[in-house]
DNA sequence: ATTGAAATTGCAACCGATTGCATTAATTTT
DNA sequence: AAAATTAATGCAATCGGTTGCAATTTCAAT
């Protein structure tokens, strides 16, 4: 508990009789200090433990070198790797970062928000709850000039960056795919729809059937919330339904994945009697078995991107104008559990 | 980009013709103002979209009430319950959470370590990497007296307070249950034995077998960093063995999932020919079939009881004595993957 | 009407780094 | 050698909230 005295410039200055101006200005290498008055600075500096008072930096210079960034899980793999994209082009550029996460409640993001918002985040990134309606939460950092991006759950008729994959392609891909595979009744499992990506996968979902001349069956669409429960009632739902489906496009490879047990506990084959194809490229996706034919979102690329156009953005780098948006490719990734024609 | 100017206790004490003083404390409810002017001092902080400067207030208080956390990875059941048990304690006691992922390596695990020294973080909670093999890092918090706290992946000898499991317990629960399930020929799938968590399961998986008069076979130990790769690689390496075991206990679900379709890929049935026990009771545990028989680690008790234990020391509630481990019980939970008997 | 205690509020000095401007020292030019 | 540049350093105000102590006000008690 010996807790030693904290160091500062000053204690640096007095001991090289120079002022704190000099002491703060060689420690960041400003360009009129002499070489030689650096270098001592600097040892001196590391001898004592100096660290520098972030508060007495931020407070002066009125910047925080802070994003904040707001997701629904953390638990998901796509977003592990989103967040590892965002970390590698912050850390390269200085900033730190500060993670909320929302348990996918719209409550838990506002708070999340405000939160950030008084930690004077000089920005944020976020993806939203899987209930939130509205983005009035945000409008604090849009009032003081905090930019805001959205990734992956946006509004798309909002202002602002997004950075989004095509979910109305990717959908479209899916059902096509299990179409190519013979399916003639194919359900679709997803969540809601209010949030942009499930609904733009039911589109998709629905003009691949139009175009091959299928019909298109409200019934077969099921929504909910992706819960372990949730999924097994879905599973059965359609277990139930008459016709049976041979086809079965599931929004989410959790979801699919234990609809794929609760169908073989039901002695229900996967693929023969059922293909399935997921959506994410979660890590789960490969241990089950079938394997899973899901698609793949690249959530790397996905931050990276919408963290260096914060970043650009930050230091007037790119135009200021955050009115775009910007489409990542997603592909389908074809495994055991869609494929009826070659088993 | 109209960026408002930002609103101060000076602001607000102006408009008000009180002091700064008065105003401040009238903010955080200071029993000396008076209730009236309180309201007022609330009323107008609002109205005018007022945010209490945290860099100042920090500068001022030499404190943060900060706390950090830094874990292996995110991408885990076990990790981001304990996480929720460490975020319930720290917002209820008006703490922030800085979270840092070292991604199993001690390299990322010290700068992370340094970055939240230099953020001034008021404690902090750890989890080691899989490849950190001293504490060195974690010195400067002892030399300025912050507490570092440490949870699951520990140095049993090192001093300060642990938050753990019994390890040992666990691994001879596992091991036994298989012996119980008539397993006479047991592998163990482990991971880098330096750490306790693996270390000490292992020891107890030889004291089930020595106990029940199995002999143990060092060739019959494997240890791989958990990956994918190494995981196919592990269960080929169990196929092969001569005899064939009949029973495994792997150190971690995914591991185990990924071997469990090894085996079945090469034809070899579970748990019929070869009974599996897992650990951590990770998600996929559930989601695979046979269903995984596993280990319950109670993350969000370990995470609370981590928590609670350094907030009552930042708060000087209980004992400065940070010397002490703590212990949370741990069970086996028995699914299909071990089932011999009555399949 | 006085006095004393209690309730409120204000003064002013911090906390530590930053930065525009002024000053001094070193170097070059004429 | 004097003048003009250039290089290096220092001065002092500033960022906004906190807090020990002093000052003032309020109000019941004598």
């Amino acid at each position: 508990m010996s807790r030693e005295k904290e160091i500062t410039i000053y204690d640096i200055a007095r001991q090289l009789d120079l002022s704190a101006a000099t002491v703060s200005r060689g420690l960041k290498d400003h360009p009129a200090i002499n070489k030689h008055t650096k270098k001592k600075i600097a040892d001196l500096a590391t001898k004592l433990g100096y660290r520098s008072n972030t508060f007495a930096s931020n407070l002066r210079r009125q910047r925080t070198n802070t994003i904040g960034v707001i997701v629904h899980e953390l638990n998901s793999h796509f977003i592990t790797s989103v967040l590892a994209g965002i970390e590698k082009v912050t850390t390269e550029a200085n900033y730190d970062l500060i993670i909320g996460h929302s348990s996918e409640t719209y409550k838990k993001e506002a708070s999340n928000a405000m939160n950030l918002f008084h930690k004077r985040v000089d920005g944020l990134i976020a993806s939203l709850a899987y209930d939130t309606e509205d983005l009035s939460h945000f409008e604090p950092f849009a009032k003081k000039g905090i930019p805001v991006l959205f990734f992956d759950r946006v509004f798309e008729d909002e202002e602002g960056t997004k950075v989004v994959i095509n979910n109305h392609k990717a959908g479209y891909e899916a059902t096509n795919h299990l179409i190519e595979q013979g399916c003639k009744k194919i359900a679709h499992v997803t969540a809601n729809l209010k949030r942009n990506v499930y609904a733009d996968r039911l589109k998709g979902y629905r003009q691949a059937l139009t175009e091959h001349g299928l019909l298109y069956d409200a019934k077969r669409v099921l929504v909910n919330d992706l819960s372990e429960e949730a999924s097994i009632a879905a599973a059965k739902q359609i277990l139930a339904m008459r016709p049976m489906p041979d086809g079965v496009f599931i929004t989410n490879d959790f979801c699919a994945a234990v609809c794929m047990q609760t169908f073989k506990d039901a002695g229900i084959r996967v693929p023969q009697d059922i293909a399935v194809v997921g959506f994410n490229n979660d890590v789960i996706s490969k241990i089950i078995s079938p394997k899973l034919t899901t698609i793949n979102y690249p959530g790397i690329e996905m931050g990276e991107i919408v963290a260096r156009n914060l970043i650009n953005h930050l230091n007037g780098v790119s135009n200021i104008n955050l009115t775009n948006t910007i489409i990542i490719k997603s592909e389908l990734i074809i495994r055991e559990s869609s494929m009826k024609k070659n088993t």
